[in-house]
DNA sequence: GTTGCATTCGCAAGTGGTTGCAATAATTCT
DNA sequence: AGAATTATTGCAACCACTTGCGAATGCAAC
């Protein structure tokens, strides 16, 4: 089922903002910030405000539609969930983004719910860290891909 | 080896400023925020100014001497490294704050080494789910305890 | 269509944290 | 000790994000 349709089908209104902002979303290549929605919002309802934008993410969140990751940039990106669920490899060093199947956290997961009965909450989790590049010292150039 | 030694001996200078940060990390009972490393501070150094804290932070983290962790409070909180590495379990239910091993984390930072040859820096992490007595029913009142 | 009510929005102010810059303080050199 | 060099600080402005509030909007009842 579509964003719109769950949006609507829980009660919330489905404005133009809204609409706006879901489509920047589902447009984006990879993980969009907040501040880059905002600018294809605003382009096409130049009187709209970014905190519309945020609490518009703020919804998406609650309802599970969105993801947000941390990357470590000073700002956090957003992914529609039904892109499909994974998780990254951030390295410090070199700023090199990798994926990560979702299942390489279900082990850990598993434990947690087995040795203290808590159902952990990871979702498109960045994980930083140093890559194998780095490691080997083939010092690459720095290819941030969000 | 104390933290002012080893500050000292990276070069660094140690300034009253940085004493008392480094002092209020040391009495804190268990994971403080800049903002009250602040109060400490301007208490015994009146025209001392907040960035002098998150720089003096800033510095420490590099230096790994303190760890930082996000328990979502909207705020970041701070824990001397020599105190001891552990990691947290955050009920987004009832805000209770478990300690959780380092070692739980163990498998998970093998895997990621002998899969993909990245090294996860792992310090001090706050997991966020819903804990045992939220899932049981036993809705008990929250008790906060960063 | 008009009225009434709840939701959503724009705007401005606030929060936690960072940064550029000029003044100050510590360290090194003479 | 005094001068030159460098690190550190205080201050103000800024950034990402949040929030209170009053105005606008959407929606349902009449
Ligand atoms: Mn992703
Ligand atoms: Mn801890
Ligand atoms: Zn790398
Ligand atoms: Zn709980």
């Amino acid at each position: 089922m579509s964003c719109h349709e769950i949006l609507q089908e829980k009660g919330h209104r489905l404005t133009l903002q809204r609409m706006l902002v879901i489509e920047a979303l589902h447009n984006a290549v990879r993980h969009i910030s907040a501040e880059e929605i905002y600018e294809e919002l605003h382009r096409r309802h130049p009187y709209a405000n970014i905190s519309t934008v945020y609490r518009t993410l703020e919804l998406l969140k609650e309802l599970e539609l969105v993801t947000e990751t941390d990357f470590g940039e000073g700002r956090v990106r957003y992914h529609v969930a039904e892109k499909g669920h994974h998780h990254h490899l951030v390295c410090h060093s070199c700023g090199r983004v990798a994926d990560l199947e979702e299942t390489a956290l279900h082990p850990l997961k598993e434990g947690l719910l087995d040795e203290y009965g808590f159902v952990a909450d990871l979702r498109h989790l960045a994980i930083s860290g140093r890559c194998n590049e780095c490691r080997s010292g083939h010092e690459t150039e720095p290819k941030l891909r969000y």
